[in-house]
DNA sequence: GTAGGGTTAG
C-alpha cells in the first residue's frame, strides 16, 4: 500500500535508505529496513497474515545467500502478496541485481492467479531485454497459464517464439496448446499444429492422441476418431488408461453403452487397469440410461484392486439414481449423514449431482446449502459445480448475478469455458432476452472461445423458441460450415421450431436429413412432430406415426399420451381423449400432474365444476403434487362459475399450489372485466405494474379491451357484491406474494456469499475422492 | 491432457 500510494518520491527515498542501510550496517538491520520497505503499514488482510509474512521474509533473508530482495520477494509471494513483490522485483532492477529464473516462474504463476496479465506481459518483456534468458520451464509456465485463461492466441505466439531463444519447443509445450485448441473448439488450430509439430521433427505422444481423439468424439466425430486411434497404433504409441477414459466418455456421451463395454473390454485385454474416472464414466452412463443393476460386473474388475469400497460405490449410485429420479431432498440428507457418521466422507461426485439436480430444478438455495456444505467438509469446489450454481441462477432468471458469478469465475482463471457460456446463453433466452444472448454469443467468441456442438445447439433452440428461423437456419448452415456435427438436441430444437411455425413439412423433412446422417429420432423427436401434426388437426397422421413408433425401438412416454389427450380435449373430441387415457394405464403408463390439468381444464370448461373438484382430490390422494397450472386452471373455473364450495376449494388450492404468475394475474384481469369490474381490473393492473412481473402480450389485450370498454359504456355497470369481494380477495392474495418474491428478506442467501465461499484458493486438480 | 446432466418435447 505504501509502495503503491507513496509517490514517487518516498518511493526512491525508501530505496535509497534500504540500500544504504544494507550496505553499510549488518544484515539484521538490512531486514528490519526490508520489512518496512515492503510490508505496507495498514494490515492487508489481519494481523496474523501480515505477522506470518514478516517472519518468514526474515526466515528467508537469513537462510538465503541470495541478495536480500529475492528471497523477501518469494516470501511476499508465498503469502499471496502479488503486488508487494512486484515493488520488489522493481528494487531489484533498479540496482541492476538481475532476479533468477525460478523466481520469475515463481512471479508468473502467481500473476496468472490473479489474472494479472497486463503486469505479467509487463514483466516477461523485461525479463527478453536485460535477463536472465527465459528457459523451457519460464515458457511452458506461460504458455500453460495463457492456455488455462483460453487465450490461445498468446500461448500458440510464445510456442513459435521459443526457438528463438535456443530452446524449441518439446512435446509438452505442443501439447498444453493442441489440448487449448480442443477445449476451446478450435480442432482445426489443432491438426495444423500437430502437422507443424511433425515438421519441426517433434512426434506426438499419447498426450496429443489422447487430446486430439477426445475432441473428435466430443464433435460426434466417432469416425475420425477411430482413424486417428488406428493411426497412434501404427505409429508405435501405446494408447493408456486415459485413452480409453477419452474413448468411454465419447461413447457414453452418445449413449452407447455398448461400445463403451467393448472398450471397456479392449483396454483390460490389453493390460491396463482402470482407474477412478474410467469407474466414474461407466457407472454415470449406466445410471444414466436407468441400467445401474447391470454396472455390477464391471464394477467387481475395479474392486479387485480395491481402489475404492464396495459401500462407497454404492453411496455414489444411489444418490445418482436419485438426482436421475428427481429425488434430490433424499440424497442431499443422505449425503449429510454419512457427512455427520464421519464414517468416509462422501465423494465430490455424490455432492455435484445433487447440487446440479437442484439447480437444474431451479431449486437454487438448496443447491447452495448443499455447496457450503461441501467446502466445510473440507471438499474443493470445482468448476462443474461453479457451473451448476450459475444454472441455478440462469434458471431462476437472475441473470445480472450470474453474470457477476461468471465474471468472478472468468478473474480466477477458473473457467472461461463453453459450459459456461452456454449457460448463460440458455439463460438469457428463458428470460426472453434475446439481445443478452447475443451479447453473450459475442462474448464468447471475443473471449476465444468457440462455441462447439452444445454450444451451437442451444443457440439455434433459443431461436426456434423465439420463432426467428431464418436466424436459427442461418446459424445452423454456419455450424456445419465449421465442420461439427449436429446432434439430436440441434434437429430437436429445429424440428420444433418448424412445427410451431406451422411449417410440418418441413419438419419432417429435417427428420429424413436426420437419419440421412446416421442419428436416430428419439423419443423427443417423435413427441414434438406428433404435437405439430395435432396442432394442424392432422390426427390422422399424428396416429400413424404413433403406430410406427414401437417399430423404431421407441415406447410412448406420459409426454406422448398428454399431447393426444390435450390435443383431443381441445378441439372437444372427447370420445378419442378418453381412448388415449385408456390405452395409456393399459402401457402402465402412470399420468402426471399435466394429465390431470388437461382432464380438470376439459371438465371446468364442460361446466363440470363438482368433478373437476373430485379430480384435484383424486390427484393429490394418489401423491401428484398440484402445481401453477392446476391452480390457474381450477381458479379460471372457480371465477367462471362460483359455486358454493369456490371457498373451500381455493383454500384447499391456495396452501397446494399457490405460485402465481403472469397467467393467474391474466386470468383474474379477464374476469374481472368479464364480471363488469373493468374499473377495478385497470386500478389493479395499475398495481401489478408497480411489482416485479412482466406484462405479456395477452395483459397487453386485456387492457386495451378494457380501456375501450370504459371509453364506452363510461364505466357503469352492474355489479355483484359477492363475486365482486371475492375477486378482490383473490387480487390481493396475488399481489402480497409479488411484493414477497420481490422482497430481499425471502431470500436465505445472496451472491456475495457464493463469490466469497469456496474462492479462497484456486481450485487444484480435483480428486476422485 | 482425462468425469461430474452445458442445449430438446406436452
Amino acid at each position: 500500500m505504501l509502495l503503491r500510494r507513496g509517490g514517487l518520491h518516498q518511493h526512491r527515498h525508501l530505496t535509497l535508505h534500504a540500500t544504504a542501510a544494507a550496505a553499510a550496517t549488518t544484515r539484521t538491520s538490512a531486514i528490519d529496513d526490508l520489512l518496512t520497505l515492503f510490508i505496507p503499514s495498514a494490515p492487508r488482510i489481519n494481523p496474523l497474515h501480515r505477522r506470518k509474512t514478516l517472519a518468514r521474509i526474515s526466515r528467508s533473508i537469513k537462510l538465503s545467500l541470495l541478495p536480500p530482495f529475492e528471497p523477501a520477494a518469494c516470501a511476499l509471494l508465498a503469502s499471496e502478496m502479488v503486488p508487494e513483490a512486484l515493488s520488489a522485483l522493481r528494487h531489484m532492477r533498479a540496482l541492476s541485481q538481475t532476479p533468477s529464473l525460478p523466481f520469475h516462474n515463481l512471479l508468473f504463476r502467481s500473476l496468472f492467479d490473479k489474472g494479472d496479465v497486463f503486469s505479467l506481459l509487463r514483466v516477461f518483456r523485461d525479463m527478453v531485454a536485460v535477463g536472465p534468458a527465459p528457459d523451457h520451464l519460464a515458457f511452458e509456465a506461460l504458455i500453460l497459464g495463457f492456455c488455462r485463461r483460453g487465450d490461445v492466441g498468446r500461448a500458440e505466439a510464445l510456442l513459435w517464439l521459443m526457438p528463438r531463444f535456443g530452446c524449441a519447443p518439446g512435446v509438452v509445450a505442443f501439447n498444453m496448446v493442441i489440448n487449448a485448441c480442443c477445449v476451446f473448439g478450435r480442432a482445426l488450430g489443432a491438426f495444423a499444429i500437430v502437422c507443424a509439430m511433425a515438421e519441426t521433427g517433434c512426434a506426438p505422444d499419447v498426450v496429443t492422441y489422447n487430446v486430439l481423439i477426445g475432441a473428435l468424439f466430443r464433435e460426434g466425430n466417432v469416425g475420425e476418431a477411430k482413424k486417428v486411434f488406428e493411426e497412434m497404433v501404427e505409429s508405435g504409441v501405446e494408447p493408456n488408461t486415459r485413452t480409453y477414459n477419452v474413448v468411454i466418455d465419447g461413447y457414453v456421451k452418445m449413449g452407447r453403452l455398448k461400445d463403451a463395454v467393448l472398450a471397456f473390454d479392449e483396454m483390460t485385454q490389453r493390460g491396463l487397469s482402470p482407474d477412478c474416472y474410467t469407474f466414474n464414466t461407466i457407472v454415470a452412463g449406466y445410471v444414466k440410461f436407468g441400467r445401474e443393476g447391470e454396472v455390477g460386473h464391471l464394477l467387481k474388475e475395479v474392486l479387485r484392486d480395491e481402489l475404492f469400497s464396495a459401500e462407497e460405490l454404492e453411496l455414489d449410485v444411489l444418490i445418482a439414481r436419485m438426482c436421475w429420479d428427481d429425488q434430490m431432498d433424499k440424497a442431499a440428507e443422505i449425503l449429510r449423514r454419512s457427512l455427520k457418521d464421519d464414517n468416509g466422507t462422501p465423494s465430490i461426485l455424490a455432492f455435484h449431482s445433487v447440487i446440479t439436480a437442484y439447480a437444474r430444478s431451479g431449486f437454487e438455495t438448496e443447491a447452495f446449502e448443499l455447496y457450503r456444505s461441501m467446502v466445510e467438509a473440507g471438499l474443493s469446489p470445482s468448476a462443474s459445480t461453479c457451473n451448476s450454481l450459475l444454472m441455478g441462477l440462469c434458471r431462476n432468471g437472475r441473470l445480472r448475478e450470474a453474470g457477476v458469478l461468471m465474471d468472478k469465475m472468468v478473474e480466477r482463471g477458473f473457467c472461461t469455458s463453453k459450459t459456461a457460456f452456454t449457460i448463460l446463453l440458455d439463460g438469457c433466452f428463458r428470460v426472453g432476452d434475446r439481445s443478452g444472448a447475443m451479447n453473450v454469443w459475442k462474448e464468447m467468441e471475443r473471449h476465444g472461445v468457440s462455441p462447439d456442438v452444445v454450444a451451437f445447439s442451444a443457440f439455434i433452440n433459443g431461436l426456434c423458441v423465439s420463432n426467428w428461423m431464418d436466424e436459427a437456419c442461418e446459424v445452423f448452415e454456419e455450424m456445419l460450415r465449421r465442420g461439427l456435427f449436429p446432434n439430436n438436441f440441434t434437429y430437436n430444437s429445429l424440428i420444433h421450431g418448424f412445427c410451431n411455425d406451422g411449417n410440418v413439412s418441413e419438419a419432417l423433412r429435417l427428420e429424413k436429413e436426420m437419419r440421412k446422417n446416421g442419428l436416430q429420432p428419439d423419443i423427443f423427436t417423435t413427441n414434438i412432430i406428433i404435437s405439430g401434426l395435432c396442432k394442424q388437426g392432422r390426427f390422422k397422421s399424428a396416429n400413424d406415426v404413433f403406430m410406427n413408433m414401437c417399430d423404431n425401438g421407441l415406447t410412448p412416454d406420459v409426454i406422448t399420451y398428454n399431447t393426444f389427450i390435450g390435443s383431443y380435449c381441445k378441439t372437444l373430441d372427447m370420445v378419442n381423449a378418453v381412448s388415449f387415457v385408456n390405452k395409456m394405464s393399459l402401457q402402465g403408463c402412470e399420468p402426471d400432474i399435466t394429465t390431470y390439468n388437461i382432464w380438470i381444464d376439459s371438465l371446468c370448461r364442460s361446466r363440470m365444476m363438482s368433478q373437476a373438484v373430485k379430480m384435484v382430490d383424486e390427484l393429490v390422494s394418489v401423491g401428484v403434487v398440484p402445481n401453477t397450472v392446476t391452480y390457474n386452471t381450477v381458479m379460471n373455473g372457480v371465477c367462471e362459475d362460483v359455486l358454493d364450495r369456490a371457498m373451500i376449494l381455493t383454500a384447499k388450492l391456495l396452501k397446494m399450489a399457490f405460485v402465481p404468475n403472469i397467467v393467474t394475474v391474466n386470468l383474474l384481469l379477464t374476469h374481472m372485466c368479464k364480471q363488469g369490474l373493468t374499473e377495478r381490473a385497470v386500478m389493479w393492473a395499475e398495481r401489478f405494474s408497480q411489482v416485479p412481473l412482466t406484462f405479456n402480450e395477452t395483459t397487453f389485450n386485456i387492457l386495451d379491451r378494457a380501456y375501450r370498454d370504459l371509453e364506452w359504456t363510461g364505466g357503469i355497470r352492474g355489479e355483484e357484491e359477492g363475486r365482486s369481494s371475492f375477486m378482490e380477495f383473490l387480487m390481493h392474495i396475488t399481489i402480497d406474494y409479488m411484493y414477497e418474491l420481490s422482497h430481499p428478506k425471502s431470500r436465505s442467501w445472496d451472491i456475495k456469499d457464493v463469490l466469497d465461499y469456496g474462492f479462497g484458493e484456486l481450485p487444484k486438480a480435483i480428486e476422485a475422492r
